[in-house]
DNA sequence: CGTCAAAATTGGACTAGACCACTCCTTAGA
DNA sequence: TCTAAGGAGTGGTCTAGTCCAATTTTGACG
């Protein structure tokens, strides 16, 4: 047996996966009692099994009648993800080069975006590359209290990655503001761009399981290379 | 007595959150089993209440510890909005321009953006403003088979509002894809901005309960009054 | 045949309770 | 005084079952 034993409504919605896939849309699927006696499961797992199919669009459900199969999207699976996992849909490799990286022992100008970053705080400048071409340009904000010896490790990779394994200090959850900006010929230069090209920037508020703001960083994006894919529902 | 009667753990949830609003940052709120006798209802019920509470961030729980009150953010409620919603929280008065309507009987070019846009098609050209100032410029295609007398209808206010109360088709869920662009100048004149400005296009496949797809949309809005936030959870 | 009210069927909401996993505190022992 | 084992308390997962709400089917009646 694996040492891994995955919870039950999560295995049971992969299970019906394939199935759901092979069948025409519009076709109803067991209903509820069926499958929990079938599975040998409760039918309130068989219930969220169900709803993780309904979040991703395999099915759909009506009340009174049954649950069918949906028919397809041009797009499957539209979701928010981080730069590692967006670099990984597209196929490229991720790759981070460090610009400038110093410790800021006190600063004025601190607005309310500041709140929860201490000082001393350790202010990361870096270029992001997919597949050696700059993707973004980034500033990151870290306490030195979270991430005492910082300027020792390497910060080629993930930040994300690296908080959480050296430092126990997982982001579980980020506030974002996007804005569509021209790029200034600063950031270009650095991005080895042509100026006045259309981009993205990003604020983002990084927080920790307990709510506290751990990250702040602003990005400059390219636009040409990149866009934001994602479902909204009512 | 109200004929609306909300569901136990939303109603739950309701009254936790203004003691929560009171309580200092990390202290901790009752038990599970504790509320669940206090209110009379089961800890599933309870469960589902502090689960609401943690998706917007106004609790966090541990797992064999408790629940605590988290700390406040500095931004409370980032959420992907419609146009509609987006120009209440900002206190504007939204409003539709008609720029131009007709009928599609049949086209070329159809890419696979159209599966689910059967002809013939209608094509809905309109300016949308906040407190008359024109904030984005939107085409719009609906399928004649949905909404068969659209022409006749008043188009100056929400769409998908018309959609729902004249027609039964209610939009649950779109796909949305964001690129930053540089406003044309045809686009700019329409919106009375000076061209080149940084603006937001985005593509939008909006789909009705049963996952079919009844909406297509290209939407500009210029960026100097436009923003998206929204919260990312790992 | 068609109509329409009643019955059966289906999903939606909730309960009470069992058991597991994790955390934290007590306490016996060195 | 310190340490480690153990127990109590907490959230996490799941079950079996009840009742309600919406839909579909049935069948009596015209």
């Amino acid at each position: 047996m694996a040492k891994e034993e995955f919870l039950k409504p999560y295995r049971l919605a992969e299970i019906l996966r394939p199935e759901i896939a092979e069948s025409d849309p519009h076709e109803p699927i067991p209903t509820e009692r069926q499958l929990a006696e079938r599975f040998g499961v409760s039918r309130v797992s068989v219930r969220q099994a169900l709803a993780l199919l309904n979040e991703d669009g395999a099915i759909y459900t009506v009340h009174g009648s049954g649950s069918f199969v949906a028919p397809p999207r041009v797009t499957k699976q539209m979701k928010l993800l981080s730069f590692s996992q967006e670099m990984e849909v597209r196929g490229l490799k991720p790759k981070a080069k460090v610009l400038n990286v110093h410790l800021i022992e006190s600063s004025t100008n601190r607005s309310d975006d500041w709140a929860g970053i201490t000082e001393p705080t350790y202010r990361i400048e870096r270029l992001r590359y997919g597949n050696d071409d700059p993707m973004s340009w980034e500033v990151s904000y870290i306490a030195s209290e979270i991430a005492p010896d910082l300027l020792k490790q390497d910060l080629t990779g993930s930040l994300y990655t690296l908080l959480k394994n050296n430092y126990g200090q997982e982001i579980v959850s980020a506030d974002e503001q996007l804005t569509p900006v021209l790029i200034d010929s600063a950031t270009s230069t650095k991005m080895k761009l042509t100026p006045g090209k259309p981009g993205f920037e990003i604020h983002r508020h990084g927080f920790n399981v307990r709510g506290q703001q751990v990250e702040l960083s602003r990005t400059i994006r390219r636009g040409d290379r990149w866009d934001f894919k994602y479902t909204v529902r009512a």
